[in-house]
RNA sequence: GGCCCCAUCGUCUAGUGGUUAGGACGCCGGCCUCUCACGUCGGUAACCCGGGUUCAAAUCCCGGUGGGGUCGCCA
């Protein structure tokens, strides 16, 4: 159960958001060491020195820590590692396993298209292997050589053994022209460096993966093992990108949802254990395991996520806990400000955590009762408010200011004696007071919407309300 | 186009040769009920197609079809 040995890393490039695709290599890598008792490294894969940002790289911490994944090692910069890459790569050339190549990026862009239009494989055809003397004012880059006969099988914890022929792999580029590594060099030296056991990725990096073993080969170096998720797809069915909308993890935090339902649903895209569909995440760390992992694709399915899993995380969530998060909520919506003892969260909570999907939700659904001015829903007035409701609203108020305590208890005894007193249902009494109250026809039980607006406010409202009511 | 991967309800999935093909989200209906929810009961809906192998195939094999990934001096 236990191997210290076992280490997995997160490499994100810091181009942009953290996508949901990146997201669920990053929890399944986390699972895997947490499970395992491993170590999980992070490492920031910015050596596209073009596209790569601070902010993004910012985006991928603050993604992380939103999830829960704290990693043991790292944060690793490969930006700060170049010469190291250098080095490696001159090492290849001096094994004659690599070659210095002149061809401009013109002319390599000139005969793929060619390679296209006549329906060849548009691979780098090896000119420059055997040259030696340089380009006038050209600076050329490193290009591996890769075998052309026979063929690289590697055996996948996902995908089982996959094989493909060596002459669909080309040589490909380890130091550009201006001395900067590339990924297929730096993921290769970097995991054998840092000693990862284990290389979790999505399934866009199984055709690099032929290419990355025979440089381990080339360096001697052990290989890993590896394990290739499949992807998360769009409802188009084609790989989530930013098209697909909503993708970042960050936005899902915004809207309301909680990281353990993002775990949970992220994990549960192949994988599953029986019937069982909702866990905390000390569940996934003991049940998940990578050779448990189906290899088909799946779409991503967002409904399921809000109605599903963090419906069910919603009311499995300490009350605490939540409660500072509606408040954080309430804030940020300009909803209301209320201060973390509030009596007021508590209440909220207990009243809204079963009717709501999402924290927005929630704090959407206490506005009515925080908020100073009440908002009247014009149908539910029509419908509630009607002249006899007058009458039970003044005695409503009667039964209410005649209250010694203000608890729910009392205030729902208060509502079914008058209900009972006047030989009507709870309804006659309740629907009313619930539009005087609220504005509008649903909201938490009237208990609890009487308990956080307090008896001022209560009996205010209710008093409108029967004018209201009366005409 | 080459190479590689995938294929059970709309979606996520269970299934590992013999099941009325199960669960969940969604959708429809009943019950519960102060509204809405929650809960609960029931319904809707799937083994891509064609060949084999076998007494028996969603399960194994082959082919087809469909979908996806990848073919950068991006990662």
């Amino acid at each position: 159960m236990t191997d210290g040995r076992i280490r997995v890393r997160f490499a994100p490039s810091p181009t942009g958001f953290m996508h949901l695709g990146n997201a669920r290599t990053a929890v399944v890598n986390w699972l895997y060491a947490r499970r395992h008792g491993g170590t999980f490294v992070l490492r920031i894969e910015d050596t596209d020195r073009e596209r790569s940002t601070q902010e993004a790289v910012q985006v991928i911490y603050d993604s992380l820590r939103w999830l829960g994944l704290d990693w043991d090692e790292g944060p690793y910069l490969q930006s700060e590692r170049f010469e190291l890459y250098r080095r490696r790569a001159e090492e290849l050339v001096a094994r004659g396993s690599a070659y210095r190549c002149w061809c401009t990026t013109d002319e390599l862009e000139e005969r793929r298209k060619q390679a296209l239009a006549e329906k060849r494989n548009p691979k780098y055809d090896g000119r420059c292997r055997t040259r030696t003397e340089p380009r006038e004012g050209i600076s050329p880059v490193i290009r591996f050589r890769m075998p052309d006969q026979g063929a690289t099988a590697i055996q996948d914890l996902v995908q089982g053994e996959v094989v493909t022929p060596n002459e669909e792999l080309d040589d490909l580029v380890l130091l550009r022209a201006d001395g900067t590594p590339t990924y297929n060099f730096t993921v290769v030296v970097d995991d054998h460096d840092m000693a990862i056991t284990h290389v979790v990725r999505g399934a866009d990096h199984l055709s690099n993966t032929f290419r990355q073993v025979q440089l381990y080969r080339a360096f001697g170096w052990e290989l890993p093992a590896f394990g290739h998720l499949s992807l998360i797809l769009g409802p188009d069915r084609a790989k989530l990108s930013k098209r697909h909308g909503a993708v970042s993890v960050l936005q899902y935090r915004d809207d309301g949802y909680l990281p353990e339902a993002m775990v949970n649903a992220l994990t549960r895209l192949g994988w599953s254990h029986g019937d069982e569909e909702v866990f905390a995440v000390e569940e996934l760390v003991r049940l998940f395991d990578l050779p448990d992992v189906g290899k088909s694709p799946a779409i991503f399915d967002f409904e399921k996520l809000r109605n599903k899993y963090n419906a069910e995380h919603l009311k499995r969530a300490d009350p605490g806990r939540l409660g500072g998060l509606l408040a954080a909520t309430l804030e940020r919506l300009g909803i209301a400000r209320l201060a973390a003892g509030d009596p007021r969260l508590g209440l909220l909570i207990d009243g809204l955590r079963e009717r709501s999907r999402t924290l927005v939700e929630m704090a959407e659904a206490s506005r009515p009762m925080l908020v100073e001015d009440v908002a009247y829903d014009e149908a539910a007035v029509k419908k509630h408010l009607k002249a006899e409701a007058a009458d039970v609203l003044r005695a409503l108020a009667e039964r209410i200011s005649a209250l010694s305590g203000f608890d729910r208890p009392a205030l729902a005894k208060a509502v079914e004696e008058l209900a009972a007193a006047r030989g009507v249902g709870m309804g006659k009494v309740a629907q009313p007071a619930r539009v005087a109250l609220t504005g509008t026809a649903v909201s938490p039980p009237i208990d609890v919407v009487m308990a956080v607006l307090g008896r001022d406010r209560v009996l205010r409202r209710l008093e409108s309300g029967a004018r209201k009511a009366a005409g």
